[in-house]
Parts: C-alpha cells; structure tokens; sequence
DNA sequence: CGCTTACTTGAGTCTGGTCAAACGGGGTGG
DNA sequence: CCACCCCGTTTGACCAGACTCAAGTAAGCG
C-alpha cells in the first residue's frame, strides 16, 4: 500500500476483534457481524510521527481513518498563515470523513504524538451503509458528536473571556483524555504547546501565557516540560462555565 | 399533534411529492422509493412566527424537522447570558439531528422569520438506516456539511480581524440564500439585526455597528430597514479570504 | 558548545469593549 | 392628530483586554 502521508509508515494489522479500544466500556457493543464487516473494512494500519500531517486541506484521499493511539489536532489556515486549530483528535475518533464522504478536505490533521491509525477504504462505505444500517447510524453519530464538539468551542472563542477559554479547553481536553484511558491520574500531561493553546482559542502566543500563567497561579493546572498537567480539572470546568462532556456511550468505528 | 412549541401551528400537509423544494438543481434526485418513504416518514407541517424558539437546549424533542421556507439560527448561551449564534438554517436544512441522535439538544434554535417546517418523527429514524441505505448516507452527509460550516466559523471568530469577519459573515449568508432561491437579486436582503451579526461574530453590538458602517461605507453592503442588503458578494468573499461555499449538489431529506 | 525550540516577561500600542446618549421609524393609546 | 414609547441603529468618549515587538531564560540536541 502507498503511504498517503510523509514519515508515515504502514505496519501490521492488528484484527479488529483484537482491538484494545473496543473493550472499553466507553464503546458500545458490536454485533458479531458488525465486527467482521470492520475487520473486512479495515485496510491496514499506519503510523505517523509526531509534527507530521496525516491529512492536507484540499486533498482528495481515499482513506478513512480511526485513531488507535495518540494525539493529533485538524486546523485550517488563511492565506497568510493565520492558524485556527478546529479541533483534537483521541483514540476512537474517526479522520477524514469529511474528505471520504464529499471529496475534498477542507481542514488538515497534525500528529500531536505519535499516532497509530486504521485505515480504512472509502470505497467500501457504501456496502456499509447498504449491509450494516447500524453502522450507518454510528457513522451520522460520529459526525454530529463532532459538531457538538465544534458547537462548543465555538461558544468559548466567540463569548468566553481568556481565562475562561483556557480553562474550558483544558477542562475539555482533560475529560476527553479521561474517557479514553482505563484510569488518568489527576495529573495527567496534555502532549500541547502553549502555540497549540493559542490557535485554539483565537489568542495571541504571548497572551495565552500570561492567561495560562494565571491559571497556574491558581494550581488549577501546571506547565511542564512536555505539556499541560492538569490539577484540578473540576475547577477549571467551573471557571469556564462549562456543562462538561456529556456521559455516553458512543460508536466505534 | 401536540404542539412541540409555542408559537407555533401545524398546518395542512403538502406531500414531498410535491415539494418545491426538490425541483431545485441543488438538490440530488431522489429515488422514487426514497421519496415515497420520506413522505410516510414525514408527519406534518408546522408554522414557527419570526422570533419564537423551534427547539430549546436540553430540551428532548421527538421530533426532527425540515426547513421549508424562512431562516432561523442556532444558538447557545452561557449561564450569564451571553450568547453565541453558531449557524443559521435555511430552506433545505435540517434541525434537530443532534437532538434526535444523542437524546438531548445543546443548543437553540430561533426563528429570523416565519419559518414553514416539515416534521418527522425520531422513531421512524431507525427504519430509514434500515431501508433506505442512500438515506442513512445523506444523513452523514448533512452532519459532515454542518461540520464543515462550524469549521469556516470557528476560522472566523478565532482567526479573522473584525471587518474581514463580517464581510464572511454576509458573504456566507449570501452565498447560501443564493443557493436555495431560483434567481436571487444582487441586492437581496438578510433578515438579520446588528445583534445577530455581533453574537455570530463574537463582537460588541457598537463595534459591530462600527465595522459594518465601514463595509457600508465602501458600498459592499447597505443596511435597510429589515436586514443586510448585499450588494457586492464577490468583493465581501475577497474581504474576508474565503474561498466561497463548494458548489456541490447535496441531500434533501 | 552553539543552535534550536519553547516559555517568560516587560513596554508600548491599538483593537475592540463599555457606558452613555441621541436619533428615527412604527405602533399605540389618549 | 399628537404624544409617547419601543426597538434598532448610530455616534462619541473613555477604558481595558489583547496584540506586537523585543529581549531574556532554560532545556534538549548534534
């Protein structure tokens, strides 16, 4: 198969019935039928260093992706570079349907972290939709949970004040995070630069660290080394005025 | 049928066979099996008056609904009252997908003028996936497209600088009344306050006075009575570095 | 050891926010 | 018919949050 991304590498296939993510009590249940189809589904895996881009802005590709580990982010830029990030990208999360469903991508995706991929053709979206009606409902769920998502983020960059968008975005990664990992310690480390922090939340770089500062001043978060740690996420939900991630089970493509 | 909102009236049922909407080039041909299952999925018609709320934040409707005629927006509000438009929906979308997904809505809609609405029911969702797989895949679709326009937002609000926002903003909604009217005047009008425009951009109501008096005052648009009149949509999309709305036939369920 | 990357801090500027007031059209009640 | 009010727009004065520029620090790496 023919890497689609630089610094991207394709390894073994691990069979979907093997998968690590679908244990998590997060997923909901596969038929057994379901579950083959995937595994049919399923191309081959990929890999992609961090920094790397896994998908670009006005690219057609033929692949669709779930993320098995790692971090990434989508982001679209104007013409003279100003970056805004749209959203991350966690373990279970599906990349590129936009792309796989109306052709052109009009947003890019960059590994935050190594990340390990399913690759999936898009091809076979139609058998699908035509053998697995379930699936089908999973796949309009995926992208309306992004859209909340979206919904969201956009509240706070257009209404929330600095301090409350910081804290409403590292609440929100902290919890997102925690869905995903059979146990997060309290001080579990955002792999995010303050640069990423600032394209999140339509802020300048310095602005964002004297707001994030004040943050830390607080305890609610610290800034180490590699990342954000986060101390006291139901703290930081508070000052933004934030509902918290909506508990449910969701779909694993 | 009760009600779901106040405001509001069902009225006499047109059947989709029949609906003018269809005819549009912008909308993929259905087929007759689909049309006829849509017009059973169908319910009802329901008249929301300009300025009434079509559904409300954590509300559980049964229903989901079709625009017929008239805009509307999407909203949210922090605590505080502070409010973000996310969207704004026209003849050909869909409301309530989320909602009737995930259970419940997070988010507002309202209504800019009279809205004419089809409704279908929830349960019967779960049969179109089943029966109808080409429907299931428009479902997906109409959720990606959403995403896509909370995507060109996000950009906006976070990214842009306050003129280049609003020149978006109107040209946004231009190109996208453009698209479900037959032949719309250069100088068509959008049913929208000031307050609108500042709560969709994330600005102050006297700002954003400010900055539409300057695209005013370099004739790209003039503010009526009732609304926006556009009068140079070309040169508002260049304003603001955007690329336009993709011209691509879409779904109409 | 020098280079790069990322975070930090201070100073000065400016975009955009807040407060306040006025205007003008449309509707309503006296 | 007029007075009044309400809604939405407009404008000015002033303020503050956020931006830019610039420089410095600290850690990691070849």
């Amino acid at each position: 198969m023919a890497a689609p991304v630089k610094n991207a590498k394709a390894v073994q296939k691990i069979p979907c019935e093997a998968c690590p993510l679908r244990d998590l009590p997060l997923f909901r249940p596969f038929e057994p039928a379901e579950l083959e189809f995937v595994s049919k589904f399923k191309r081959g895996e990929l890999i992609v260093d961090r920094g790397s881009t896994v998908l670009v802005e006005g690219s057609h590709s033929a692949h669709l992706f779930t993320v098995l580990s790692g971090w990434g982010f989508r982001f679209k830029l104007l013409q003279d570079g100003r970056r805004q990030i749209l959203n991350y990208v966690l373990p279970g999360d599906m990349i590129g349907l936009q792309g796989a469903l109306m052709g052109e991508m009009e947003h890019s995706v960059e590994a935050l972290t190594e990340i390990r991929l399913c690759v999936f053709e898009r091809q076979k979206l139609n058998s699908l939709y035509r053998n697995h009606p379930g699936l089908g409902f999973d796949m309009t769920w995926i992208a309306a949970r992004e859209e909340q998502m979206l919904d969201e983020h956009l509240l706070s960059v257009g209404r929330r004040t600095a301090i409350e968008r910081a804290a409403y975005l590292l609440g929100f990664l902290y919890a997102r995070a925690e869905t995903v990992a059979a146990a997060v310690p309290k001080g579990l480390v955002l792999p995010i630069r303050q640069q990423h922090v600032a394209d999140t939340l339509g802020m300048s770089l310095v602005h964002t660290n004297k707001t994030l500062r004040r943050l830390a001043a607080q305890k609610l978060i610290a800034w180490v080394e590699h990342g954000c740690q986060v101390l006291e996420p139901e703290r930081l939900t508070q000052v933004a005025q934030w509902e918290g991630l909506p508990e449910r089970r969701r779909p694993l493509v």
